[in-house]
RNA sequence: GCGGAUAUGGUGAAGUGGUAUCAUAGGAGGUUUCCAACCUUUUGCCGGGGGUUCGACUCCCCCUAUCCGCACCA
């Protein structure tokens, strides 16, 4: 980073601080890493960003909002993988306090202990009580999870179960499948978005905003069926030379539709999200010349993910990756059916029901049973592997490598014919899933306007109405012959519609208030003068023009 | 986690072993017919904890936070 660009960093974080946009929390108290306060300002920020982007999806017309806890279960992150991924499994000697990895200490005693399950490495650590490395006691504590994922217990007391603040808001998503495929009358492609806290215990919390413990998050997760080639409808993007960061072809400019058309976009449905978040960044003022779409370098890609672009945004910090847009296929809802033997499918009728002949044999159960007990299972397997020519007696080898004699008591001929009309199948998923605080980081980068008014330096965030925290400020030119009144009538009035948000000032210099309402964003600014007190108008300001226009007060 | 720098009103800075200065911002009043003008007045600061000392914002130690490298990063 430049001095000029540093120096302009610090006096825009110093703003943020000043006019209670972003300040460091907690600061009272000394301050804590990687968390960070929206003030007063800066909270309505937020919640327009988190507004325009829920708008943006769910006006697609097949997209629902949930809303999930954050706190979540162990076993939920278990089977999503980052109990894995993300976790280191520490034990404490009870003789001196220092902490170990238990796989580390445990290596000795297994192969690969790195990919064993927590249960199976406290097992394995009570088992072979190792030798502490520092003070040589062979005494531990129970094994907790930690790193990454902040550790919790629901519940207290022995009735406490172990979990974790998530890490991301996904899971809830692929939890709660079963109601959102029913509200969606059976019928894919859906999608559910939600919009919340994720938690990551980051090592080193860094620049600012940019990497957090806490942080904002909004993600999509939206289910389609593999064997469909979705139509998307491309052409009111078919101009828009967006910019490319290929795996393998490096960086190229070219239309979302043409980079489809060519494989480097892999999937239509990514591509179709891609410009979608295009759309959405640059609708709440993102500078589409400093935005990016960066491909995952296959090695690079998250355990769950089998293609993946990242929007990268460029600010005072570089390229940042601000939006990942992971092709997920059937990664997450296979691995909680797996966990937890509930189904998480969707239903594929066939155009044609196929009919199958059933010809071949099986076992009669009431003499299998007693004829081979505890192997009854795994003959009737092999039994109905077996062409309808078969002859009996045979000598039949199953799959554990027995060879058993299986006569003809033993099995029944079965010939019938099936109709089947379709089939169960796991959705696959793409998800866009967007870091707002950095998005918000970026907004306000790019807004952030420095310029002179004769000697002085004049800051102007020229933020897009749609996200400005504040709608209007109202000004009285002075505060007497009735002007201040006027002027407060109409904030009352415009405080009370919908959300709309309005500032009365009277103090200072009128350029003072002007330079005070610029400094945040505010679009449109109100003037009553005493010409308001003749004709009932009042002057519009408009912020990155300075442009006035006066217009009645009833049209505001 | 390692190495380096830093921490003084809301913000940006100065300074001293005897509680602190300046600019700017904020409040109140005045003045001004539209872009940080002016006058009067006022509010507000030594990151936290130990130690040395009669006395510590200042010297020493520890902690926390911030910034910059390195490492880590779904």
């Amino acid at each position: 980073m430049s001095d000029a660009e540093e120096g302009r960093l610090e006096r825009l974080t110093g703003m943020l601080k000043r006019r209670g946009i972003i300040l460091p929390a907690f600061e009272i108290h000394g301050g804590a890493k990687g968390l960070y306060d929206f003030g007063p300002v800066g909270g309505r920020l937020r919640n327009k960003v988190n507004q325009a982007w829920l708008n943006h999806w769910i006006s697609m017309g097949n997209i629902v909002e949930i809303s999930c806890p954050t706190i979540t279960p162990y076993a939920v992150l278990e089977a999503s993988g980052h109990v894995g991924e993300f976790s280191d499994f520490l034990t404490d000697c009870n003789s001196c306090q220092e902490a170990s990895r238990a796989d580390t200490l445990l290596e000795p005693h297994h192969p690969n202990p790195d990919s064993l399950t927590k249960d199976d490495l406290q097992q394995l650590l009570s088992n072979a009580n190792p030798q502490c490395p520092a003070c040589g006691a062979n005494d531990w504590s129970p094994i907790v999870a930690q790193n990454l994922m902040f550790n919790t217990t629901i519940g207290a007391g022995k009735s406490g179960r172990p979990g974790f603040l998530r890490p991301e808001t996904a899971q809830g998503m692929f939890t709660s499948f079963s109601a959102l495929y029913r509200h969606n009358r059976e019928r894919l492609p859906f999608g559910a978005v939600q919009v919340g806290k994720g938690y990551r215990n980051e090592i080193s919390p860094r620049q600012g905003m940019i990497r957090l413990r806490e942080f904002n998050m909004a993600e999509l997760e939206y289910f389609i069926d593999p064997e469909v080639e979705t139509d998307h409808d491309f052409s009111q993007w078919s101009s828009i030379q967006m910019n490319l960061l290929s795996d393998n072809d490096g960086e190229i400019t070219m239309s979302i539709s043409s980079a489809i058309e060519k494989g480097i976009i892999r999937h239509s449905t990514v591509g179709f999200f891609m410009a979608k978040t295009f759309d959405f960044l640059t609708n709440i003022g993102i500078d589409s010349s400093k935005l990016r779409f960066r491909q995952h370098e296959s090695d690079e890609m998250a355990h769950y993910a089998t293609d993946c672009w990242d929007v990268e945004i460029l600010g005072s910090y570089g390229w940042v990756e601000c939006v990942g847009i992971a092709h997920r296929g059937c990664y997450d809802l296979e691995a909680h059916e797996n966990a937890t033997g509930k189904t998480l499918r969707a239903r594929r009728e066939f155009a044609q029901p196929k009919v199958v002949e059933i010809d071949g044999w099986t076992t009669d159960g009431a003499t299998v049973g007693p004829a081979f007990r505890a192997l009854a299972g795994a003959v009737k397997n092999a039994v109905e592997q077996l062409p309808s020519t078969s002859q009996f007696p045979a000598q039949i080898t199953l799959d554990n490598g027995e060879s058993v004699t299986v006569n003809l008591e033993h099995v029944k001929r079965v010939q019938r014919t099936e109709s089947i009309s379709g089939e169960w199948y796991i959705p696959h998923v793409v998800e866009p899933a967007f870091g707002i605080d950095r998005i918000i980081w970026h907004l306000l980068d790019h807004a952030y306007h420095e310029s002179t008014k004769g000697e002085e330096e004049y800051v102007t965030l020229r933020l897009n109405e749609s996200v400005a925290p504040v709608d209007y400020c109202v000004f009285p030119l002075f505060e007497k012959d009735g002007m201040g009144q006027m002027a407060r009538d109409i904030h009352k009035s415009l405080c009370s519609k919908s959300a709309t948000v309005s500032i009365y000032d009277a103090s200072g210099s009128i350029g003072r208030r002007y330079a005070r309402a610029d400094e945040i964003g505010v679009p449109i600014c109100i003037t009553v003068d005493h010409q308001s007190l003749q004709d009932n108008t009042v002057t519009l300001r408009d912020r990155d023009s300075g442009q006035q226009s006066r217009v009645p007060i009833a049209e505001l």
